[in-house]
DNA sequence: TATTGTTATACTCTATAACTATA
DNA sequence: TATAGTTATAGAGTATAACAATA
């Protein structure tokens, strides 16, 4: 035998199961409005008339730049984003369309019936307290 | 101006964070092994001699069937992992070869400092419970 | 007839390194 | 020189369908 913790008790695996069953419930809705899920993080980043550049983004959105970029492109060609001038022209300051702000519109209403039901099966006190600590181990392992 | 939460608070980007900080912790000493992070995880899962079908070996691990298939095909090239005859001759059973019990050892022995780490700067016991509430959310959602 | 697992297909994401353009 | 972002490449994830072999 080994001193391996029970595969269950992993920490690494019960954020990927946990992870699993959450996007499960998001899944359905988020891909028949034509986003994949990595898609609607960037437009919901971006809702209510924010404007960011991509670091920035792939920071919030937990993409790698070269997705991102993919992403932006993919969106871009949908008519869902579009480019801010920038003062420092290296950047891409990025913000949603009409046509994008629509789509999180529509896209959002579902979602909180979603996150309704997850808080309803979890419990909204529970929910709290497991997401402050989720963020406070990032915010361990970082800094 | 709309009503999500505000986006540090979802607990989709927060799972997804956490994920990204804890695999983090791995990815160096499992890539300089030869191996991805999912590979490693196969590998774990049939640590000190299990034997186990594709179909379990693939819930525990949170990886598809399709990409499971693939996974294993690279892993038995490499000579780490060998097939079982099964009672049932439809499945495919499997174990860690004497090479891949051995990688597994070395890799473990790091491993085990990294989740040290991590227990230190996080607590023994909020890990406890942070692995627990993951499992009680994902039953609850899948119950 | 149902189940186990593989193959096929298409697209997307993840991750790293090398590169271009601007500062 | 440093930074922002893109391109290139390989492995893996997502999803569905079709299929062979076995039960």
């Amino acid at each position: 035998m080994n001193d391996a913790p029970h595969y269950d008790d992993s920490l690494t695996i019960a954020l990927l199961r946990a992870r699993e069953a959450v996007t499960a419930q998001f899944r359905e809705h988020v891909t028949a409005a034509g986003l994949t899920l990595p898609q609607w993080r960037v437009i919901r980043a971006l809702a209510g008339g924010v404007e960011m550049d991509t670091t920035t983004l792939a920071d919030r959105t937990v993409i790698l730049p070269p997705s991102l970029t993919r992403i932006l492109r993919h969106l871009g060609k949908n008519d869902l984003i579009e480019q801010v001038p920038a003062r420092d022209r290296r950047q891409r300051v990025i913000r949603l369309t009409a046509t994008g702000q629509s789509l999180f519109d529509e896209v959002w209403q579902v979602s909180q019936t979603r996150y309704a039901a997850i808080e309803a099966a979890f419990g909204e006190q529970e929910m709290v307290v497991l997401v402050e600590s989720l963020n406070r181990l990032r915010r361990s392992l970082k800094g």
